[in-house]
DNA sequence: CAAGGCATGTAAATCGTTACATGATTTA
DNA sequence: TAAATCATGTAACGATTTACATGCCTTG
């Protein structure tokens, strides 16, 4: 029910579209959390039908008429007792890149080698887009009103990303000499 | 189709039956990767169907009989071409975590905090878990024949767990204290 | 004039979780 | 004697992805 949440969670900042959330999410909460509009879309409709959102529609000539959702008391209501829920335990994830290279004895050296490097080369590249890109779309959302209150976390959760990302390239570094050792 | 190649990541390794490799993605995968046994089984199924694993049923009085599967070599060709793709996208991933993070915001000081401080416990118990827990069946498999040459990945990989997770709780110790000042 | 952005969705398929069902043996 | 472990699964539901479908407007 996370999905539910993040978009009840951004209704909360701002009234906005499904086509709007989505660009949101993309160019905020993308490195810990993503979704298809498929996949909005239809939720929007259900938070809607369980009276947590409401929608104005706005006719568009020539369009498709544009729908503007925002959060209403229960959905509000709702939001934050999913927040206020402790987060005791750490939920398992999945990552595929750590399983591929858990499995990769079964290549030889070289292949492994090459898995390896080509990973850190991603790792550097994603770390470059999360310096840049990311914190210009904090400074840019920070300047509007209704999202300025939000940008002490935000700078943190982007620097977690920054954080774990340069682990990432650090450990990368250091398992390409392990492999060029001892396999 | 990250699962059937877990499966035949780990039948490339040893034989074994279904309630034998949920075992062992439990003590091994487990934080990067997981599965529950209703998800395996009619995987196993499937895989036995189109010829990349095969099955000796071994029967047993009074139990259900034990079905003991091993990779064949389609499966292992199947895996071989997974395994050498380049990994060249970081693919996206969730973190309830940070999303819950990202949103803390709408609530008052206190419960941000204690919010924050939960998830350090958490953190810091789940870091022990894998120093103690982790480092320990990989020390036991490493006895195996069979997993014999697996230590080398194996060890780097739980030293990327626990170096994530380090990275973590620094932070999470870092956002505490920014958010006590400046929230 | 082609590509990409704006703006809405539906349908099918796959992936994953939770609950249910059975039943013997071992351990606390 | 209750709970956990061994050992197999099915059914229902929910979450997610991929493909399809439409059509205008703007930018290169």
């Amino acid at each position: 029910m996370s999905l539910s949440n993040t978009i009840l969670g951004v209704l909360n900042l701002s009234a906005m579209t499904g086509y709007d959330l989505k660009k949101f999410i993309d160019h905020s909460t993308q490195f810990f959390w993503h979704a298809e509009l498929s996949q909005i879309y239809p939720l929007l409709k259900q938070l809607e039908t369980s009276g947590k959102v409401k929608v104005e529609v706005i006719p568009v000539e020539g369009k498709p008429d544009k729908k503007v959702y925002s959060i209403t008391e229960k959905g509000r209501a709702e939001f934050l007792v999913w927040l206020s829920e402790p987060m005791d335990e750490t939920p398992p994830t999945k990552s595929p890149m750590l399983l591929k290279i858990f499995f990769l004895q079964a290549l030889d050296k070289n292949e492994v080698l090459a898995q390896l490097r080509c990973q850190l080369e991603a790792q550097r590249a994603r770390l470059k887009r999360l310096q840049l890109e990311t914190s210009r779309t904090i400074e840019e959302s920070a300047g509007r009103t209704s999202f300025a209150t939000q940008g002490v976390l935000w700078e943190l959760v982007r620097q977690y990303g920054e954080l774990q990302t340069q682990t990432s390239i650090t450990w990368l570094e250091q398992a390409l000499k392990v492999v060029e050792e001892k396999l």
